[in-house]
RNA sequence: GGCACCGUAGCCAAGUUGGUAAGGCAAGGGACUGCAAAUCCCUCAUACAUCGGUUCGACUCCGAUCGGUGCCUCCA
C-alpha cells in the first residue's frame, strides 16, 4: 500500500512518492509569536505532528521543519505596548508555546528555524527576484511584481482580475500593481533597532511571506516533498511563497501542499481577529492535554471541527478507556507473573495502517485503535492467555503512540487525570476518601441502604465508585 | 461580487479513482454486581439536504435548487 495525500495544489489525492526514496522533507508554517497559542494552533501542530509520527512509523526518514515567525508588525506593535523589545516578546511566546506543546505531546520539529536568523537568505532570494524581473525596489521597499509570475494563483485557484475586484486599493500606493506584495519593508522612524537590518535597499525588515521561502529552502532544498499549514494560509501566504520561491529558482517549491481545516467556535471560525478563541493554556488548566489531542484527532485534519465541551468530555472519556484498559492489562500480566515480551498483532497494525494511509485519516485510525483496546478488554475479561494479552497491549500502545496518545504509565496517568478532574469539579479527594471509609463500614455491617446513600451522595458530586476485591476506587468521569 | 469547501441516523463522524452506508456518544435489552460503576455482548440509517441527469449500478460523477462555512485584509 502507499500513502495517499490530498494535495491542495492539484485538489486531488495523490500517492506520496518521496523525492529521495525513503526520505521525506516537510515544512510547516508555524506560528507568529505575539500571544499565547490557541486551539487552532493546537490543531495545526497536532495534525502535522501526527503526520510526521505516521510517516516515521511507516519507515520513512523524515526531516521535519516548523518555523517561528519572530518578526512582524503585530509583534512590534505588541512589544511597543508592553515597552519591551520585539525579539524579547517573541522569545517569551516561543517559550510559552513549548510549554503548550509539551502538554499536548507535540514533539519538537527536527529544525525550528526563526525568521530573524535567516535575513541573509531572504536577501539572496530578493536579489535573485529583482535580477529576474520579478521584483522592484521603491523608496527602500521591495515588492514582488505579481503580473510577472504567470502561475500566480495556482494554489488558491484565483486569477488576478478576480483578486483585483476584491482588493483594497490604498491611495498614494507606491506599488506598480495593487496586488504586488512586500518582500522587504524599509525601516520606519521609531522602529526598534533590533528589528531593523541592513540590506542592499537600505535598512528595513522582511515582508510577511519571504521568511518561509528562505527557511524552507535553506533547510529542505529548492524543492521538497510536503509543505503544510492552516487553510487560512492558502491565500495569500502560501500563494506568495510559491511566487517568490519559484520565481527565484524557476523550480517547483513543494511537490504537495497540505492544509488543515479550522477549529470553529459556535459555527464560525475561531480566530484572533474575532476574539472568540480559546488558548491552549486556558484549556489545559482544566482538562488533560491528551483529551484535547484526542478531540482534535477525532476529525480528519482537512475537515472543520467545532470546539465544544461535550465533545471534549467524550474525548476525555475515551482517553480514560485507553488508560483503564492499559492498566488492567498491566495488572493482569503481573498477576499471571508474565515476564515475556508482547509481539505486535499484524492484522490490527494493518487495519490501522490502511486507515492512516488514506490521507492521515485519524478519525478512522482512532476507530481502529479503539477496536484494539476493546479486543484487549475481551481477552482479559475472558481470562485469555497472558501472551495474547501482552501482544494486544503492545499493539495498542504502539498504535496509540503513532497518534501521540497513550504514552504515559497507566497508573500515573489515571491518578493525574483523576486529580485534574476532581479539581475541575471542585471535589476534595480527602472528603471522598472519608466518605468511602464510611461506606465501607456500612457495607461491612450489611447496612446496604446507608452504603447506597453514600454512593449516591458521591455520585451527585460527580464521583463514581468502583468496588472490587482489592477495595473501592473512585473516578470523576468527564 | 469573485473563488473554494461543506450538508451522512437524536448528536459526533468515516466513506470523495461509483458496486450497494466504519466507528463513537446517547438510547433500549442482556451478562456481570448485594445495588452500582467499569468491562463485554446484542439492537439501533432500504438510506446519505432537495430535484434532475449520466450509468447495468451513485452517498460517491454532472447540472440546478435550498441551507451553512471559509478565503478575497493580519490569522493555524
Amino acid at each position: 500500500m502507499t500513502i495517499r495525500v490530498w494535495n491542495s495544489l492539484t485538489d486531488k489525492k495523490e500517492d506520496l512518492v518521496p523525492l529521495t526514496p525513503g526520505h521525506i522533507g516537510i515544512y510547516v508554517c508555524g506560528i507568529t509569536v505575539y500571544d499565547l497559542s490557541h486551539i487552532g494552533h493546537a490543531r495545526m501542530m497536532i495534525a502535522f505532528d501526527t503526520v510526521v509520527r505516521f510517516l516515521r512509523w511507516s519507515g520513512l526518514d523524515v526531516k521535519y521543519v516548523r518555523n517561528w515567525t519572530d518578526v512582524d508588525d503585530k509583534i512590534i506593535r505588541r512589544a511597543g505596548e508592553r515597552g519591551i523589545d520585539p525579539l524579547q516578546l517573541a522569545q517569551q511566546f516561543i517559550d510559552e508555546c513549548h510549554v503548550d506543546m509539551a502538554s499536548l505531546n507535540i514533539a519538537a520539529a527536527d529544525i525550528e528555524p526563526r525568521a530573524t536568523e535567516h535575513i541573509a537568505e531572504m536577501h539572496a532570494i530578493i536579489e535573485k527576484l529583482v535580477a529576474r524581473g520579478h521584483a522592484y525596489a521603491v523608496n527602500g521597499d521591495v515588492y514582488f511584481a505579481v503580473r510577472s509570475f504567470p502561475d500566480y494563483g495556482k494554489l488558491s485557484k484565483r486569477n488576478l482580475d478576480d483578486l483585483l475586484s476584491g482588493a483594497r486599493v490604498e491611495t498614494g500606493d507606491i506599488k506598480r500593481d495593487p496586488l504586488d506584495f512586500a518582500l522587504w519593508k524599509a525601516a520606519k522612524p521609531g522602529e526598534p533597532a533590533s528589528v531593523t537590518w541592513q540590506s542592499p535597499w537600505g535598512p528595513g525588515r522582511p515582508g510577511w511571506h519571504i521568511e518561509c521561502s528562505a527557511m524552507c529552502q535553506k533547510h529542505l532544498g529548492t524543492t521538497f516533498d510536503l509543505h503544510g499549514g492552516g487553510k487560512d494560509l492558502v491565500f495569500p501566504h502560501h500563494e506568495n511563497e510559491i511566487a517568490q520561491s519559484e520565481g527565484a529558482s524557476g523550480l517547483p517549491l513543494s511537490r504537495a501542499w497540505m492544509h488543515n481545516g479550522f477549529v470553529t467556535a459556535g459555527d464560525e471560525k475561531m480566530s484572533k481577529s474575532l476574539g472568540n478563541f480559546k488558548t491552549i493554556r486556558d484549556l489545559t488548566a482544566q482538562w488533560d492535554g491528551e483529551a484535547i489531542r484526542a478531540l482534535l484527532l477525532s476529525t480528519q485534519y482537512r475537515n472543520p471541527i467545532q470546539f465544544g465541551y461535550d465533545a471534549l468530555a467524550e474525548a476525555d472519556r475515551r482517553v480514560d478507556y485507553f488508560y483503564e484498559t492499559d492498566g488492567k492489562a498491566e495488572a493482569y500480566l503481573a498477576q499471571k507473573k508474565f515476564t515475556g515480551e508482547g509481539r505486535e498483532v499484524a492484522s490490527l497494525k494493518d487495519a490501522f495502517r490502511t486507515a492512516m494511509e488514506d490521507d492521515f485519516n485519524t478519525a478512522d485510525g482512532l476507530a481502529q485503535l479503539l477496536s484494539t483496546y476493546t479486543q484487549l478488554n475481551v481477552k482479559i475479561d475472558g481470562k485469555g492467555a497472558p501472551q495474547d494479552v501482552a501482544d494486544l497491549r503492545v499493539t495498542a500502545r504502539a498504535l496509540a503512540a503513532v497518534l501521540g496518545l497513550g504514552w504515559r504509565d497507566p497508573k500515573a496517568a489515571v491518578l493525574a487525570r483523576r486529580t485534574l478532574a476532581a479539581k475541575r469539579n471542585s471535589i476534595d479527594p480527602a472528603w471522598v476518601d472519608e466518605r468511602i471509609a464510611a461506606r465501607l463500614l456500612a457495607r461491612k455491617e450489611k447496612r446496604f441502604a446507608d452504603a447506597d446513600a453514600i454512593r449516591d451522595e458521591l455520585k451527585a458530586k460527580g464521583v463514581e465508585l468502583r468496588d472490587s476485591i482489592g477495595g473501592t476506587d473512585w473516578r470523576v468521569p468527564a
